[in-house]
DNA sequence: ATGCATTTGTTCGTATGTATG
DNA sequence: GCATACATACGAACAAATGCA
């Protein structure tokens, strides 16, 4: 005989494992744990519930079909991150990007410099190796959440008082602007993924186990020259890139 | 005095590290070690070409300034992954894709059945959570190497002699024609990477550190119907995604 | 490299309430 | 009332994956 007798479900009420589902998915909403972060293991929460494991199992396994949280063998339960989709067209802006999803658009220049072009560079903004190049490097926030890296790179000779502009605007669209190019439209994007560096991990908060997605991308102006080459990248999963041909 | 006076080069013939650098372009050409692998570290290789590690140093130094090889401090030198440029345009297929770098498409089918929509999956083609739902897995070769992993849903209700046609036909395409839809193209692909499972890793033969990317596709008829949802998973850096606006 | 602790995944068995005929 | 099938719930044990010291 068990020690205790198990207790019957009502028909009329929800089972137990709806009531333990129910009450996690409002935990969830409210915050805690947050997007990303771990749920209490099995155990824990069949002594929580005060519940056998297996009927944790049933509300989790509930939970992760919704797709609100997911499940890693050995590792835990984790919910969700609330994903940003970076539409990829020809004239997709960060601070647009942001505000389109309700969040508050920010940044911080970690370098501007001008340097000789190197090889890959040359290639891609389609000048001399050697020639002058101003390099920006950006760190890209949506609610102070970091969600890009980009290093971008411009030809000096598109203007004198770029280094200026890109300094004392808030956006590139607005330094270009300033300069004389008041449109500019992506050509290309080549994707991949990899590892962050230590570096890149910790500007970008998050663990070096997530790869980060890496677009190269090539800027030209209305007449087809080149603006701008740069490098950008991205967390995973909280930023999905979304190409709609 | 030096124990042993150095040899000179005669001036009509290649230095020894050019030679060594021919020879093991000729050895990467022919697949030994494939791409992606690794050589032999450098003392082996100072052994086997009876130079100093100095001399195989200059020879790795210019394949390295050629892209052929990656050289690692503390891990080796590998042989540069031959990219594969995957085009995300509206009508992209995938033996065309292989063919166009003149590679010879292959592909095994690793599962096909019919199952029922689960909530992702419901969504994703736009029909009632629980409908029939053709599974299709695929792994995509060239030349023998695996290069995507590919899982398709169709709603069964596409056409009763779909499960058959897929089994029958060789591509999709040709599955998708035998049943009445002459064409179709992709509405949308949603782009994030993460790191593989076992199985995974093991199928697209990369290792566990390699990250995979992962592009959610939808794909619609002529009338704007949903025909088929997927998710694909492309080893990196093996393929890279380019999209031209 | 190895073992250990933690966590999820799976499979036994047992018991009870609900629905059906 | 009874037999049956099914979902729910509990308990125990072991397998498999993961992270860490």
């Amino acid at each position: 005989m068990p020690a205790r007798a198990p207790k019957p479900h009502a028909k009329d009420r929800d089972t137990i494992w709806q009531q333990i589902a129910t009450t996690l998915r409002a935990e969830i909403a409210a915050g805690t744990p947050p997007p990303g972060g771990r749920l209490p293991s099995e155990a824990a929460l069949a002594a929580r519930f005060a519940v056998n494991r297996h009927t944790v199992r049933q509300g989790l396994g509930a939970l992760a079909r919704e797709g609100l949280i997911q499940i890693a063998q050995g590792r835990g339960s984790f919910v969700a991150e609330d994903v940003l989709d970076y539409a990829i067209g020809p004239r997709t802006r960060f601070s647009e990007w942001i505000r389109r999803h309700n969040r508050e658009p920010g940044g911080q220049v970690l370098r501007l410099i001008e340097i000789r072009a190197e090889a890959s560079v040359a290639r891609g903004l389609d000048v001399a190796e050697g020639s002058p190049v101003i390099l920006l490097e950006r760190l890209g926030l949506a609610d102070g959440r970091p969600v890009s890296l980009t290093t971008h790179h411009f030809p000096a000779a598109l203007g004198a008082g770029l280094l200026d502009a890109l300094r004392d605007q808030p956006g590139i669209s607005a330094a270009l602007a300033a300069i004389g190019i008041a449109d500019y439209r992506r050509q290309v994007s080549r994707v991949t993924a990899r590892p962050p560096t230590a570096e890149e991990a910790a500007l970008l908060r998050i663990p070096r186990s997530r790869p980060l997605l890496v677009a190269e991308n090539v800027n030209v102006d209305a007449a087809g020259r080149v603006v701008e080459f740069g490098l950008a990248r991205y967390p995973t999963p909280r930023v999905q890139l979304v190409f709609e041909p």
